[in-house]
DNA sequence: TTCGAATTAGAGTATATACTCTAAACCTTC
DNA sequence: GAAGGTTTAGAGTATATACTCTAATTCGAA
């Protein structure tokens, strides 16, 4: 493998396990048994290499996130969406750790970042509007079509934040790729009420799968608080 | 005003404005022409100022959280609830900006801000239960009521963030606090099936108060993405 | 007025960070 | 096997950060 993709490779490993802020060039170049001086004859700066990490994120999502061209949308796809949606999150999820800071420091991530989110919401549009075609979803006007879109994606994008501060360092439960998923669960809660009443019993079958045990512990425990 | 609120205050303003992450214990002396001796003298390290802080922030939440006691819950209280979340989030923004580095760092913190995560969560239920009560929401089971808690949450807390990513450099439109109020439009309509259909008017009629221009630009522009 | 404690100044330290520079090693390709 | 570009090592720099130490100042009570 190409050095440059090393680098970006580790770099994300790196950022995702102990998060950007703690991980530093000298870290990254230590990590690969390589000088510094290497690193940076491949990257310019510590930016250059999370604008490449993002490109890649960015890469992934916009693939998965198409309406099927030659058939009517299913209940299915709506999972399947959910599911590439929660692993890429997860995938480079130390972007959504302090993304503010990331934006801060590098325009292009900014304004691409930007461009990149109106796209999604857009995409979660069209895939509405499709369900709706296919008489999964109830109809519904432009202005609640998007205020489902980004409530959508409120949930989605910070399911994983949530988790990572309810739980306790101890319990590394919330942590793993599997845990994630639960937000699967959540977010088709969510969509519930839209969806046509004779379909619910279908997606709530669909939903069984990614069912969690209680994020909150017991009333008893809760009330001490 | 004693010097150590002085620091607190001074150290609020500036987290929130440059984000923890750019202040330095040194900034915040400078700031307040003192000198770091002095800071050091009144906080062990950052992390306690840090600590203060949510201190503080937990006082405010806490507050207003509280189910009103004497009297049935009414649609002015939902409104206002969700007044009182958004200014607290906003007063203390810095927060849940790279929040996980701060619960990363102190233990304490971590803690105890997973309590105050759980307790909020359970104020949602009660409220929600109060709603259900004075026949303002439909009923509902026990599980939608808990996940209806997380998705308000989710959504409630992320808002602000959303903002501050999807609007450019130059665009402070999105930042100031009343644009983070049109977080509130958005939660009312995330709760609109939940509400007995007629009293869904009246509420739709205090929603009107926080309506918002689109966040997404025109569709052409969103098409050249 | 004085004494001791609380407060403050300000210089200083150890460490880390992002990043640079030069020279060496390593490849091609002719 | 020599030339010339690409890649790498490794030492080094300038700056910032969190935090410490000592000595001075302030202040409140006796």
């Amino acid at each position: 493998m190409k050095t440059k993709d090393r680098i970006i490779l580790a770099s994300l490993d790196l950022f995702n396990e102990k998060g950007e802020r703690n991980i530093s060039t000298n870290h990254i170049a230590a990590h690969l048994n390589m000088s510094p001086g290497n690193l940076y004859y491949h990257f310019r700066n510590k930016s250059d290499i999370i604008y490449e990490i993002f490109k890649n994120y960015k890469l992934v999502v916009d693939t998965y996130m198409a309406v099927p061209e030659n058939r009517a949308i299913h209940a299915n796809d709506l999972i399947a969406y959910l599911d590439a949606v929660f692993n890429g999150l997860w995938a480079y999820r130390f972007l959504h750790r302090d993304l503010e800071h990331l934006l801060a420091s590098d325009e292009r991530l900014r304004e691409e970042y930007r461009a990149f989110t109106l796209r999604c919401l857009n995409g979660i549009k069209k895939i509405v509007k499709a369900m709706e075609e296919s008489e999964i979803y109830l109809p519904m006007g432009e202005n609640q079509r998007e205020s489902n879109a980004l409530n959508t994606w409120l949930i989605v994008t910070n399911w994983m934040t949530f988790l990572k501060t309810v739980h306790g360092d101890d319990d590394n439960r919330a942590l793993n790729r599997e845990a994630i998923k639960h937000g699967i669960y959540l977010v088709l809660d969510y969509l519930m009420p839209y969806i046509r009443p004779e379909k619910r019993k279908q997606i709530q079958s669909l939903q069984a799968d990614y069912c969690f045990e209680r994020i909150m512990p017991d009333q008893t425990e809760v009330d001490a608080l």
